[in-house]
DNA sequence: GTCTATACATAGATAGAC
DNA sequence: GTCTATCTATGTATAGAC
């Protein structure tokens, strides 16, 4: 199981892989304690590594953060622009489903991943290419609200997306409340049921 | 205006306080730049002293942000508290009253400072008198939604206060998604609404 | 009450041996 | 690919003059 086949000269790796023990490593820290409250020494430490062999991994301290941010929001994505396009399903059923995914994701992975999208570091010019993607995630919601509220005037879908995306963010901020640990395994279909509540009767 | 009868030898202030110099200053940085990638050098210079003068306010660093968030959700806590004990309204008119309070704060006032309560530092046990008044507030909110939904099961109280705390908490990401910049003032009612239609029918 | 100066530790990042 | 060693800058906090 350990090392799968990739030889190592020191400091055996947990994942099989050191790249993924720094990103693991970087999830645990920057949730918990933030990200310039971290150095680059814990950093390594924590991934079983020098704080030199760093930066044959990552070129600088914010590549790190980058990398989990993309890849904690893309699986969001992925599930969002299925349901956008997918017209077999009713539009409420199908922003139901998102809503739940979504929620299910920040409720439940094993570490509160979602508590990165809170740093304020995240608003640093380095980290732009996520806030657009996180900006694709907002739009398929907007998208679906659209269809859910076909008669309402133009400027509302945004207003309702809005609270939708932000009831579904609010488990990131109830979780970490709870100091990260998982939240019970029905919130996700609570935030959906909610959800369809603030949009209305069908 | 300034000065206001207190001496001072130099760097004129421009609140007329320093004390409330440095927390403004800290207002700005922590909420944009986040808590450990602020020095204090750079949080006395946005306030126009000296490094060193800090210290002659705040004992350490934790303490500016500690008396930050102290004095942010003091007043959320003082309408919450009032309103639960106001028997001559509905209990959905005192939780849609509270609601559009807090989200207004929230959404409104000239800094983001509910940004700070995002903040992973917030964890820090130095911090915990603050994690201890923001529980009195959730307190609150479980008690008014109690008083909304009297014959629903004893768990539940708790698990649609977490929804409607939370969608009034959501406030803050959006408001940081948006750069920090005051959301439209119809956001506290709207927040109201939907968390009514959360609660359901009266 | 504010400053300059400084102590002492830690920061991020690089160089070069192995 | 990983390390030790190191560079240079910056960090927090204190001492002591004014």
């Amino acid at each position: 199981m350990a090392g799968r086949g990739r030889p190592r000269t020191k400091g055996p790796s947990i994942s099989g892989s050191t790249e993924q023990d720094i990103l693991n490593a970087g999830a645990d820290l920057f949730c918990t304690v933030g990200f310039g409250s971290v150095s680059t020494y814990k950093l390594a430490q924590a991934a079983g590594i020098s704080q030199a062999t760093l930066y044959h991994y990552f070129s600088a301290k914010h590549e790190v953060l980058l990398a989990l941010l993309l890849e904690t929001v893309r699986p969001s994505i992925v599930m969002a622009e299925r349901l956008v396009g997918e017209k077999d399903l009713s539009a409420r059923d199908r922003l139901r489903r998102l809503c739940a995914y979504d929620a299910d994701l920040l409720a439940t992975t094993p570490r509160n991943l979602g508590a990165l999208y809170l740093l304020p570091e995240v608003a640093d010019d380095r980290l732009s290419p996520f806030r657009t993607e996180r900006d694709r995630l907002l739009g398929a919601y907007r998208s679906l609200v659209e269809q859910c509220l076909p008669d309402a005037p133009e400027p509302e879908h945004g207003a309702v997306a809005d609270l939708v995306f932000g009831l579904v963010e609010s488990v990131i901020l109830r979780r970490q409340r709870a100091g990260g640990a998982p939240l019970p395994r029905d919130t996700g279909d609570r935030i959906a049921e909610a959800s369809l509540r603030i949009i209305g009767p069908g």
